[in-house]
DNA sequence: CTTAATTAGTTTCATATGTAACTATCATGC
DNA sequence: GCATGATAGTTACATATGAAACTAATTAAG
């Protein structure tokens, strides 16, 4: 019965492997600041994006880093009470309010970045420089292809 | 103060965008059987592998999936309940217990085995066949070394 | 205007998950 | 034998997450 024809190989298999890697390299960078700043994974990528593109409603940053409204909220709220984000309504649309980093906020997004930028080079330190543009060229196209994919059906 | 040196461009940033990657297939995949098998990840997972490798312990199972035995436990305690999974204590050690598909479960995973697989060819469809080589070897160095980095830190 | 339909964001509830404590069984040292 | 420690698996608790209901504000239709 096992190991038939029916069986899947589950460790060869596309989307299992992914999701084993995916998870192996988010929770070890987890590792590196989830200590010493007390950060979830959402709340961080909350920072990133408003680390880069300034002022951000909620929506935005939803759609920036692909988080539903409800992870957003929570993650900000978490934020919003350890100084490290501001809002201010919107004055035109007062149900909309644009985020930001503190100064504070600034401050520890500027340690964890450097931190970031250090794993993601350890780990592409498994690849040459065009291995690195082959894997990112590929991934990318996956990555767009399984979104026309699920729209499609 | 955004999109300067300091920023962290996170649509780039590999860690990040293999979550994304990998959060969008596994869902696609989980659309498949969810609804017609009732089934959660971690339980198709657990009916995967005893799919294809026989008789395994829960602590087996664990492995084989990399999950952490209590995930194991509760997704066979769910997949007991619904008589798709058999349990036989083992006669030399009554700590361990040899778990295998039912018939029922073992019908259920035929029909899961093809909508997977055809799953993961519409998604390959993306790519060539050489890519596809590509891609496979580049990611399992990946996680290699992403394995090899988490331990040594 | 005033009602109906949208939109931004929060809260609630039900479920999922991880860590740690616990139970039961087995192996080891004396 | 019988304490000590290890192992397989479960349970309990605390937190995380998602879906849906809800609040507040805006826009559109008549």
């Amino acid at each position: 019965m096992p190991n038939d024809l029916q069986a899947l190989e589950l460790e060869k298999f596309l989307p299992y492997r992914l999701s084993v890697l995916a998870q192996l390299v988010s929770e070890s960078l987890h590792d590196l600041y989830a200590q010493p700043f007390g950060l979830s994974v959402t709340q961080w990528r909350v920072m990133a994006a408003l680390g880069r593109f300034a002022p951000l409603t909620a929506s935005d940053v939803g759609q920036r880093i692909v988080m539903d409204k409800v992870a957003v909220s929570r993650a900000v709220a978490g934020l919003m009470k350890r100084g490290l984000v501001e809002r201010a309504t919107d004055r035109s649309d007062r149900r909309r309010a644009s985020l930001k980093l503190s100064a504070r906020g600034r401050a520890m997004h500027a340690r964890i970045v450097p931190l970031a930028r250090t794993y993601e080079e350890r780990l592409y330190g498994a690849l040459s420089a065009d291995e690195r543009r082959s894997f990112d060229a590929l991934s990318d196209r996956l990555f767009a292809h399984a979104r026309t994919l699920r729209e499609a059906t």
